[in-house]
DNA sequence: GATGAATGAGCCTTCATTCAT
DNA sequence: GATGAATGAAGGCTCATTCAT
């Protein structure tokens, strides 16, 4: 029990890892015997089948990112210094030596889940809806509170600021050179301050 | 010779067809031989291996967004209307029935392409690359002829508007709902607008 | 040691079942790990490897129908009826809620014991002789007797009563239909009463 | 094409003997790999699974068994010595070196078709029923014509002379020995030629 | 006496590729 | 220019078996 829980949880850890740099139907479980030092059939023993593998280790890596994130929200209470903490998280699918290497797990997820695993389909839907909705709500409560302005578009965006961190994951992933990232945040940035209630002369886009 | 030409035109639409709906690795020879009802050898007839065909169908299919691109800016000459037109473009992957279906060709080709597919990276990147040096142009131009303020900034502006309107496009194929882009379009418009030199107190973002 | 005893009885009652039904190299570990709800240790700790327990699995199977068999003969002392007691065991392999399903486990096994698992040969053979030796000897203690007529060919009989119950029994599993044993049991049963030493002008075949 | 006809048969005809001799779920696909020197996609490129190989196979079994029925009864015009072509038939699957070896097709099948391999079931009933009918159907026209006595029942003797031979069969594969076939054999024979019409004093069985 | 984690060979099948026709 | 027969490596998965606990 406990050494089989050990073993799953290394096998869904070494996985999650392949599947994200490589794609899940280009990772073979050759390749996964390769990174876990196991047989196939240790392998099959804690999974049923490499699908199940797959929804598995997804699964485990949006954990993991979402970790990260309660961590780094904890003592943030007021909705811009929220809204930097996932800056700060997608982000870190760029410039850190993360625990889930090869970008953001959703978007590699989503472009296979899409016509080729859709399987996948639901996590991916369920873990993209959970940040827009994570990032809508902290917009709302912001309104709330009066500390944003009333004219800010929760649904619009949410939707926007998603987008344009996962575009943007992938542009800087592609030129192998963070600029794309950090021009977004940049941009992200000063939307989410122009947000805030404050004697302004104006507020710039 | 003209059948031969005929036939290899054919070969790379249906493929860049399955490519970009199904993914490169994850679409086989059987595939394709099924989709063009050729036989094995009368593909590699035209092609000497898959990766020279993955190659060429993916050049295929963004010559023909481009194509589309280029009749829809033929009477646009200022740097609103033209950017409206690549607007239209990224729209057109989900709301359209695109000659090439399942997204846009690049975003899909950049996830594979960075670990799975290497091969297809520089193709990717100049065509990414391509896109983003298109809207700075235009931004640039537009300045330099006085129809945009001169606070407009080129370098990043590109940069966060292909990122959105990838990751936007990603959202609304997951969800299968055209709001997400249909957002991002409204949002980046509003931005393109704000760009303008107008007799304006301010210009809200 | 009762417990041990207790175990190895019902996973050879549970898997002579599923070799009858399935076949011996058909029925994998697994598949009897499910019907007895035992890991695969608690079935190795009983029998040594598969070929083992097919082995006593099938000698089990047969001792059950011999049982059976007995019970039956027990108030039967005369060659016509101790006969018909054979006829009726080979009736219920298709008639009866067997213990153990699947058709006769001689058949079943002689089938796979040929060639694919040599192994069984020797157990199957000494259980058909054992019918066979049984069906004589019921023939020659009845003309010793001078129950029967002189003209019985014990030995060509046992042949022919055996064969056609084995063959019998097959047609009706194939077609799912009783019809066929019944119709050799009703042949058979004429044959027999042939044999009686009658005050008969003929016996008619 | 020719070529390909040719391999397809030559898979076929190996692949029908190992399957009789071995079983067929028994026999892997390197054992037909073995016997026809070919390498796993050649086989597969004439079939589409082992599961419509072995159908094929089966159906190539009994093809080759009722060409040589049809060749013994060339000549035979009534019951008696078309009954015994049949027997021929059956005999030589234990006596002669046969084009497939390892007992009856029927019989081996019907084993396994019963749970096992559910998708022979049609075929093997079939073929029984083709054999079963050829048997009554030569008993009925021989009373028609006059050839037979009235009295023989052509329902209930199919059954019985078809089960009889399967089960001797099993028997003479079992023993390796000819003389339970040889012993059911003289039997039916002697049950055919008590069907004749002629100028008895009595028929006996 | 029983568990279940691990092995490694083998299963059927699909793949990209070659080449004689 | 096209066919389709053949290759052989690799795919995901199941198997009987072992053994530390």
């Amino acid at each position: 029990m406990r050494k089989g829980e050990r073993t799953k949880e290394f096998i869904l850890e070494q996985s999650a890892i392949l599947f994200n740099k490589q794609g899940y139907a280009s990772t073979s479980l050759s390749d996964i015997m390769a990174a876990t030092k196991l047989e196939k059939g240790g392998i099959y023993n804690h999974f049923a089948s490499k699908e199940v593998l797959m929804q598995e280790a997804f699964l485990f890596a949006i954990a993991k990112v979402e970790e990260r994130y309660n961590t780094l929200i904890e003592e943030r209470k007021d909705a811009r210094s929220r809204l930097h903490a996932i800056l700060e998280v997608f982000k870190s699918f760029i410039t850190n030596p993360p625990p889930i290497k090869g970008g953001c797990p959703m978007l590699n997820a989503a472009i296979e889940a899409d016509d080729a695993l859709p399987i996948l389909r639901p996590s991916v839907r369920r873990a993209l809806e959970g940040w827009r909705t994570a990032i809508k709500g902290i917009l709302e409560r912001g309104i709330a509170r009066g500390e944003l302005r009333r004219d800010v578009d929760p649904e619009g965006f949410s939707s926007v600021m998603l987008a344009a961190l996962e575009g943007a994951i992938m542009l800087s992933k592609m030129y192998r050179d963070p600029v794309h990232i950090e021009r977004v945040l940049a941009f992200l940035e000063v939307q989410i301050d122009s947000f805030e209630v404050r004697p302004h002369l104006y507020a710039g886009g």
